[in-house]
DNA sequence: TTCCGACAGTGGGGTCGCAAT
DNA sequence: ATTGCGACCCCACTATCGGAA
């Protein structure tokens, strides 16, 4: 294995002053795609639910960084410690910062502390955290931006100490799609394709790829809200499903659909509108804005998972389904 | 000519924090 | 003291336009 002294000779790196070392860079993002490949040339992460966060460590002082530039440091205040005593030169690298439920990493429970400002309260939520890191931009002041993947991971390996809560994020070479059945099965949220050859940019590129696990059913639709700006037909599907007679209410679908079916089914909703929701649990707070129909008809959906309020996560829509009764329609649970 | 990438716009759940009530 | 709303985090998707292929 080449020592870091040799993977940085190999080209003529330039090393920034201190005083111009960047604040912040925006990270590089990942392209999402159902074609899912094996390639050796290709390595394959598991992907994370936390939030995604770059550390720049400047003069012994890390500053944690949200993908937008927004500071996350007061959030997450025993990771920003970490990596300020481990004696570390000017550095800038990328991870996701999660929170496990069991063994699988849980956004919700992030959520319980990703947003408060107070260090002391973030701490005080009891909601453990690491941050997982899978890339290293720049090291001792060297931009390392134009070595390929596998070389900045060999870097990372070699000069990032890796205790609690600061991780390495393993990876798997080839078998991509084996890889992401596998994810599926253990509840991931899916895994990342990673090009082993490629640079790192700042931007969205197809480097990266995102092989999800995706969850699909049918729902059915109990009513819908008035489109908002230059949107017409209707803005989203209110949903639900049946339990024992009772239709329950498991969200808003708003995507997923083009114009011509928006503007055709506000048609076909208005003819069998009611007065009261069909809803069984519907809690009544806003009313106002929403429209209600006789549920008769389904649609497939496409989300990432049951919220902790019984919710879909990231829906959309992705077909009306004539074959089904409305009265079929259950929550289809993991076997 | 056709395709692709980037961007704006509309839609979702959940949480915190602050202004308005 | 309570409530509503914006701003964040996580997104999915459609429409549009200009440049690449």
């Amino acid at each position: 294995m080449k020592s870091l002294k040799q993977i940085l000779s190999e080209k003529a790196y330039t090393r920034c002053e201190s005083k111009s070392f960047p604040g912040f860079v925006s990270p590089m993002l990942a392209t999402l795609t159902d074609d899912y490949f094996d390639d050796e040339d290709w390595i394959y992460e598991r992907k994370l639910d936390g939030v995604r966060t770059l550390i720049t460590l400047k003069d012994g002082v890390a500053t944690l960084w949200s993908r937008n530039e927004k500071q996350l440091s007061n959030s997450y205040p025993e990771i920003k410690e970490a990596f300020e005593n481990a004696k570390l030169p000017n550095l800038i690298i990328d991870g996701e910062i999660v929170a496990f439920e069991g063994n699988v990493t849980s956004f919700s429970k992030l959520q319980n502390r990703m947003q408060i400002s107070d260090p002391e309260k973030a701490q005080n939520t009891g909601v453990k955290v690491s941050i997982y890191i899978f890339d290293i931009l720049y090291y001792d002041s060297y931009d390392l931006t134009e070595l390929s993947l596998l070389n900045r991971k060999k870097v990372l390996r070699e000069v990032m100490p890796f205790d609690d809560p600061i991780r390495y994020t393993s990876h798997r070479k080839k078998d991509g799609i084996e890889f992401h059945k596998e994810a599926c099965k253990k509840g991931w949220e899916g895994i990342i394709a990673k090009d082993s050859q490629a640079t790192y940019v700042h931007s969205r590129s197809k480097k990266w790829l995102k092989f999800k696990c995706s969850k699909g059913q049918e729902l059915v639709i109990g009513g819908f809200t008035e489109p908002e700006g230059e949107r017409v037909g209707f803005g989203a599907m209110l949903v639900g499903y049946y339990e024992e007679d009772a239709l329950h209410y498991a969200g808003k679908v708003g995507t997923g659909f083009d114009d011509a079916f928006l503007q055709k089914w506000r048609k076909k909703f208005d003819a069998i509108s009611r007065k009261t929701s069909p809803f069984e649990n519907f809690d009544e707070d806003n009313q106002g804005k929403n429209h209600w129909i006789t549920p008769k008809y389904v649609g497939e959906f496409g989300f990432t998972e049951w919220t902790n309020s019984n919710k879909l996560r990231h829906p959309r829509f992705l077909g009306m389904r004539k074959d089904k009764a409305a009265k079929e329609v259950t929550k289809e649970e993991p076997t």
